[in-house]
DNA sequence: AGCACGCCGACT
DNA sequence: GTCGGCGTGCTC
């Protein structure tokens, strides 16, 4: 469109709305407006009888072929009100969003709004201008003075050397810069266990991007993680303003974070995967911690991975990003491996501490009486005693909360099953309720079987609440307490649980995986997992992985200090004491683990050998979603990609049923991305048409890249 | 997703 | 006669 032309003032913008990509509604829409607005502006557009708040998009390029009809000016509404106050968000930003919506197979729209603040879309010029006066007062107020940093630790070598080594990727990078194609730095994967300093790394590197008047994002997995590292970056650069962004922030908090992060006043940024989107107009560095998390992964809506976003965004700005992981991924491994990012190690605990002793307990050693009544064998009490005599804390990991997992009938065979949902209802004691942990739905537990009238229904399994009655049953002077997301439930009560622990109130801590990450326990000496088997033969090619990380991160709980760290142990009790997962643990050996796995990854053609994607599809019957499946599948085959593309035949999902809604999916396997990005895209309109002829189907959605199969 | 329009059942 | 059930279809 022409801009310049005087005798018509009313030009054409495009503008990205949030209508939902099943409205069929892929691309941003065109408006007339009296103004050029530029890209990355926020205006108020009518649609329909609603009006909503939409991003300004790029023009469509001059040689785009009209793709879709395109529509008459006559045809076009007008824009409402612009937000003028609020500088445009970069083309780089746009960018991103625009890779991001692509990939996963969204509109535009859809994900670029669902990022930003939801206070920000509610807000009209005048209420924005409000917001900003207050920003400007609050950063007033809270001036900082970019003064010297505080006090740094001295580096161990090898911190010096990954430090080293990050400067050369950098120099190297800007003398190749010259030639104006370079590509950016390479991504660097930073291999540490815990403890032994990769969080300095991240300080140093970030020091390095402020000095240079960039701004810093980094990442964790978890809203919890967020203070404690919050307050490590606070302390350390106390001239810099760093802001958290997170799903945990009221949303005039998270409206105030990000538009500090926008304006350039906040230099770093902290915050969970969402963060990633945060507009950073100085952006220097990317830092994405425990990068093999799979909470990076958002599991609903846009299904994203943070940490892949991260390492597209670093490159679209050209700046280094730092994964850091004590257990990387298989995919970054791998990546590392045939050089695309860039390894680098950091192999000690600093203070030279060593990782605590694993043994291995032979839950075949149990004495066999009437099947296992306890979680706790013998020898693993005995240490616990030793350590509750020290005065040293325990911690005992085991991934299941609730009492028991199932309620049985010894008589009936009946068992606990929710009515909704095909998993079984867990038993809660505390509250006395049978529980769905699928679907919630929640019952007092019955006196007596509810099939046969027995009096005797017993528990069948172990939860933490259970693991926490025996520890008090089995070693009455010791305090006991537990951390999981019941005990958890209430606001402000982790941290109050936590700040017991470290305040030494208690001797042992029982928990989910919740306490294996990041809290950093002084006093810890032994770490026990008592029952990690199950993910051992779980039918999800990457449970193993999962599991190696849980107990390496659960591990680096005990002996952070180098003075309790020589009689640190961790315990593992399994039933598959020659386990190669539990050998490679035996020795923390990590690569030895990454290479068996790989090796398995490759001759079964799974990721990061292959390329993945899940059709799901959620209906009241079997039959409606594997209808829709079926004839999805047979569409696929008439694409051109269909001779290098595998689409396996639906299956249920692992939980087939939750809330009475029937959930199945179709594999989709590709040896290369580019085969399942072509293939998706030519089947995505065939889907929406799909949905519209299977009236039993409620729901479909593509997950590229899923975690789980 | 919203929010219409639209075409059939029990109510003041 | 009308209030309202949720099926179907559209939004630049």
């Amino acid at each position: 469109m022409d801009l310049s032309g005087v005798s018509n003032p009313i030009c054409r913008l495009r503008v990205a709305v949030d209508a939902p990509q099943h409205s069929g509604i892929g691309a941003p829409l065109d408006y007339l407006s009296e103004q050029a607005l530029p890209p990355g502006s926020l205006v108020q557009v009518p649609l329909g009888k609603r009006e909503l708040t939409g991003i300004v998009w790029d023009p469509l390029p001059a040689d785009a072929d009209a793709e879709g009809q395109v529509l008459p000016d006559t045809a076009l509404r007008p824009i409402g009100q612009a937000l003028l106050e609020l500088p445009p968000l970069t083309l780089n930003w746009r960018r991103l969003l625009d890779f991001a919506a692509s990939y996963y197979q969204r509109s535009v729209g859809e994900v670029a709004l669902s990022v930003l603040p939801p206070q920000l879309r509610e807000l009209d010029a005048k209420q924005l201008q409000g917001r900003l006066k207050k920003l400007h007062k609050w950063v007033e107020a809270e001036a900082k003075d970019g003064a010297p940093s505080a006090q740094r630790p001295e580096l161990s070598p090898a911190q010096a050397e990954v430090l080293a080594q990050l400067d050369a990727l950098l120099l190297a990078e800007r003398a190749s810069d010259a030639t104006g194609s370079a590509p950016g730095p390479a991504p660097v994967l930073l291999h540490g266990v815990t403890g032994s300093g990769k969080t300095e790394v991240y300080l140093r590197a970030a020091e390095h991007a402020l000095n240079q008047g960039r701004q810093v994002l980094v990442l964790v997995p978890e809203i919890n993680l967020t203070p404690q590292l919050e307050a490590r970056f606070a302390e350390r650069f106390q001239g810099h303003r760093i802001v958290s962004l997170h799903s945990g922030l009221t949303p005039a908090q998270r409206l105030r974070n990000w538009l500090a992060a926008h304006l350039g006043q906040a230099e770093l940024v902290l915050g969970t995967r969402l963060a990633v989107f945060a507009s950073m107009p100085r952006l220097g560095l990317i830092v994405v911690d425990e990068e093999h998390d799979p909470s990076y992964k958002q599991q609903d809506g846009a299904r994203y991975s943070a940490r892949d976003l991260a390492v597209y965004r670093a490159h679209l700005e050209r700046v280094p990003v730092i994964l850091g992981s004590a257990t990387p991924s298989l995919e970054s491994w791998q990546h590392a491996n045939t050089g695309r990012y860039r390894r680098l190690a950091l192999p000690q605990r600093i203070g030279g501490g060593a990782m605590p002793r694993l043994r291995i307990y032979d839950m075949n050693l149990l004495p066999r009486k009437q099947g296992v009544t306890t979680a706790l064998a013998q020898p693993l009490l005995a240490a616990l005693r030793e350590r509750l005599q020290r005065g040293e804390q325990s911690l005992i990991f085991l991934n299941r909360r609730g009492y028991a997992p199932v309620l049985h009938c010894g008589e009936c065979g009946w068992k606990s099953e929710c009515p909704h949902c095909s998993a079984y209802r867990v038993f809660h004691k505390g509250d006395r309720t049978l529980r769905c942990h699928h679907c919630g739905f929640s019952e007092r537990v019955p006196r007596a079987c509810p099939d046969c009238g027995n009096q005797d229904i017993a528990p069948l399994g172990q939860g933490t609440e259970r693991l926490e009655e025996q520890l008090a049953a089995a070693l009455p002077e010791a305090r006991v307490a537990r951390i999981d997301a019941d005990s958890t439930r209430l606001k402000g009560a982790l941290e109050a649980q936590l700040g017991a622990v470290h305040a030494g109130e208690v001797d042992i801590l029982v928990g989910t995986q919740m306490i294996t990450k990041g809290h950093d326990f002084r006093r810890i000496t032994l770490v026990a997992a008592v029952n990690p088997d199950a993910a051992l033969f779980s039918s999800d090619f990457r449970a193993p992985e999962r599991l190696f990380a849980l107990l390496m991160q659960a591990a680096g709980r005990a002996g952070r200090d180098a003075e309790v760290a020589a009689r640190s142990e961790m315990w593992l009790q399994t039933w598959h004491p020659q386990h190669a997962l539990y050998q490679s643990l035996l020795r923390h050996d990590f690569e030895a683990f990454a290479k068996s796995q790989l090796a398995e990854r490759e001759s079964a053609g799974l990721p990061p050998y292959s390329h993945l994607a899940l059709l799901r599809a959620e209906a009241r019957t079997v039959e409606a979603a594997q209808g829709f499946l079926e004839a999805a599948a047979r569409h696929a085959g008439t694409l051109p990609d269909a001779q290098t593309v595998l689409v396996y035949p639906p299956v249920p999902m692992s939980v087939a049923r939750v809330a009475n809604v029937e959930r199945l999916q179709m594999l989709v396997e590709s040896p290369t991305r580019g085969a399942l990005q072509r293939l998706l895209w030519q089947w995505m309109p065939e889907l929406h048409a799909l949905k519209r002829e299977h009236k039993g189907l409620l729901r479909w959605a593509v997950d590229v890249d899923p975690l789980a199969i």
